[in-house]
RNA sequence: GGCCCUAUCGUCUAGUGGCCUAGGACGGAGCCCUCUCAAGGCUCAAACCGGGGUUCGAGUCCCCGUAGGGUCACCA
């Protein structure tokens, strides 16, 4: 039998971090076995669900390299894959678990639901419906609705007895059926709810192996209940420990988002990130750019790979304790008997690591292929030669694609340099730290323009050579004099190399940039 | 509150009775390198929730506490 897994997200609009781990971990163990993964949409509560809110979350499988053998957009032999388009095929089901005696029809108003359970509640009981508005026959049915009362479907759980399952995660695992509920399978309008809908789509879709979150450890056992009840073969479940917020085991939520901000290392990427995102103009609003949720890594040039290798060590480890999986390694590694058993929680900096692992492994021409984007939409010129000369230089010291931007300042106009005299003093300053006194500025920089301008080849290794001869000249140190040298050509203190940044800049523009710094120290 | 789950450095984890003086990674600290910023190299700090058992021996097995979490919807 092949091995059938699936992913069934609602249409929120975004794609949460910690889903795409319960994702990931579907679509592994269906590749590690040769079987198939499915990707459903449960859009059974029409109220909640509007379509555009689906394409977010396929654009999010889609850049992550998660592809679906069945399912939304590509269909598949078992479809529909959209719960709302199988409105018939579920009520049908409701059927035949009312004619099996299964299920009831219920006559209870929400308030007197309401008021059971926090009678339950106060009395310290198990808080299980009395079934006193239940239907047994066509007569009682006729009599509650001649009240004014509408119906909905509810299953009817045993009360006895003990419902037992094996879990590749949890192992054995037994509840007593008395503690179950009689939940309501098919409302008052008709539709049915997600247990139920789950049921039969499993079904339907010979899903053969229940990956999902421990969340849905509980409603486990309904849903075995259900599907005996309708003579559907068991599929086998494992429970993957949760994804708890950041510095907290408490699952990770995206109404809690404006909270985890307040967590330092969230705010450290979440800032590095905004920084990016306000360069290319994407609006950056915590509710929908936010570390949670997927997009935010895609917009400001997070890789997949790093993305799916960080995620897939949130609650899984080797035995060897190996940290770096390419897509192939983790499908030929993986195996659900080594997922924990406690929650992880996200550690957004960690990621952040592995996103600078994999952008450091590849070759100048790869990233130079990354970054262009992000020139092009931050509206920057885009000159290959030009970027490569740039990303070379930069060597370590960019993380994401969008870090490009950080190299601002060798990319727009040359009139738009700032010099800023007042740094530039200060390096000079500490250029001439221990001599008799620091010459002007408006007496060095000229010396220094002079220096350099003559340079050949203009390159990291003739420019130090010229402003070292010239320090030498001067009694200065010529560490600090470059950097006076940077500020006048970035009018910035930090960067790769003060040579290799006059070197990218090419002697022209140098040039150029020095003469308007004199400009105004004069 | 009932039921269920979990418990190793700040975080992710390795560990399946002796190899544990508890290992790795991220993060942190220090030093080196150094024109700034990174990167890199070296070094350091940092954990078995508590109590009882079982055993020659317990991070590892059992029990009880404690703590945290999940779930108890006409949400999914």
């Amino acid at each position: 039998m092949t091995v059938r897994t699936r992913f069934a997200p609602s249409p929120t609009g975004y794609l949460h971090i910690g889903g795409v781990r319960t994702a990931l971990f579907n679509w592994l163990y269906a590749r590690k076995h040769g079987g198939q993964f499915i990707l459903r949409i449960d859009d059974t509560d029409q109220g909640r669900n509007q379509p555009e809110a689906l394409q977010p979350i396929l654009d999010g499988f889609r850049w992550l390299g998660l592809d679906w053998d069945e399912g939304a957009e590509v269909g598949g032999p078992h479809g529909p894959y959209y719960q709302s388009e199988k409105l018939d095929r579920y009520q049908e089901a409701v059927r035949q678990l009312l004619d099996k005696g299964l299920a009831y029809w219920d006559y209870a108003r929400p308030e007197e639901t309401k008021a059971e359970m926090e009678a339950a509640e106060k009395e310290k009981r198990l808080k299980i419906y009395s079934r006193r508005w239940m239907a047994e026959t066509a007569a009682d049915r006729t009599r509650f609705e001649a009240e004014g009362r509408t119906g909905s479907v509810k299953v009817k759980m045993p009360r006895e007895g003990v419902c037992k399952f094996y879990d590749h995660v949890r192992k054995d695992v037994e509840v007593q059926w008395a503690g179950e509920q009689d939940i309501v399978i098919q409302r008052s309008d008709g539709t049915v709810t997600y247990n139920l809908a789950n049921v039969v789509d499993d079904y339907d879709m010979k899903i053969t192996h229940v990956i999902r979150a421990e969340e849905h450890l509980s409603n486990t056992p309904r849903q075995i209940f259900m599907l005996e009840g309708l003579g559907y073969p068991r599929p086998e479940y494992a429970h993957l420990p949760f994804v708890a917020e950041p510095g907290s085991k408490n699952k990770l939520s995206k109404r809690k988002i404006p909270q985890y901000l307040k967590n330092a290392d969230f705010k450290k990427i979440y800032d590095h990130a905004k920084a990016i995102a306000d360069h290319i103009g994407v609006p950056a609003a915590p509710e929908s750019f936010n570390p949670v949720l997927v997009d935010f890594y895609k917009q400001v040039g997070y890789f997949p790979a790093a993305l799916l290798n960080y995620l897939v060590l949130v609650g899984w480890a080797t035995a060897d304790n190996r940290e770096d999986f390419t897509l192939a390694e983790m499908v030929r590694e993986f195996s659900l008997e080594r997922v924990v058993q406690n929650p992880a929680s996200l550690d957004v900096k960690k990621l952040f690591a592995f996103q600078a692992r994999y952008m450091q492994a590849l070759a100048v021409a790869e990233k130079v292929e990354q970054v262009l984007p992000f020139l092009v939409r931050a509206g920057l010129p885009a000159d290959r030669d030009f970027v490569t000369r740039v990303v070379e230089a930069a060597g370590p010291r960019m993380t994401v694609a969008g870090d490009i931007l950080e190299y601002e300042y060798l990319f727009v106009p040359d009139e738009q340099i700032r010099f800023d005299a007042a740094v530039a003093t200060k390096h000079l300053a500490a250029a001439f730290k221990g001599a008799a006194s620091v010459p002007p500025l408006a007496e060095v920089l000229p010396k220094l323009r002079a220096a350099v301008a003559g340079v050949e080849p203009f390159t990291h290794d003739t420019l130090k050579i010229a402003t070292e001869a010239l320090a030498t000249a001067e009694g200065a140190k010529p560490g600090p004099l470059s950097q006076v040298l940077r500020v006048a050509a970035t009018g910035r203190e930090v960067g790769f190399s003060a040579y290799d940044t006059l070197a990218v800049l090419s002697r022209d523009r140098c040039l150029a940039r020095i003469d308007r710094a004199l400009q105004q120290l004069s």
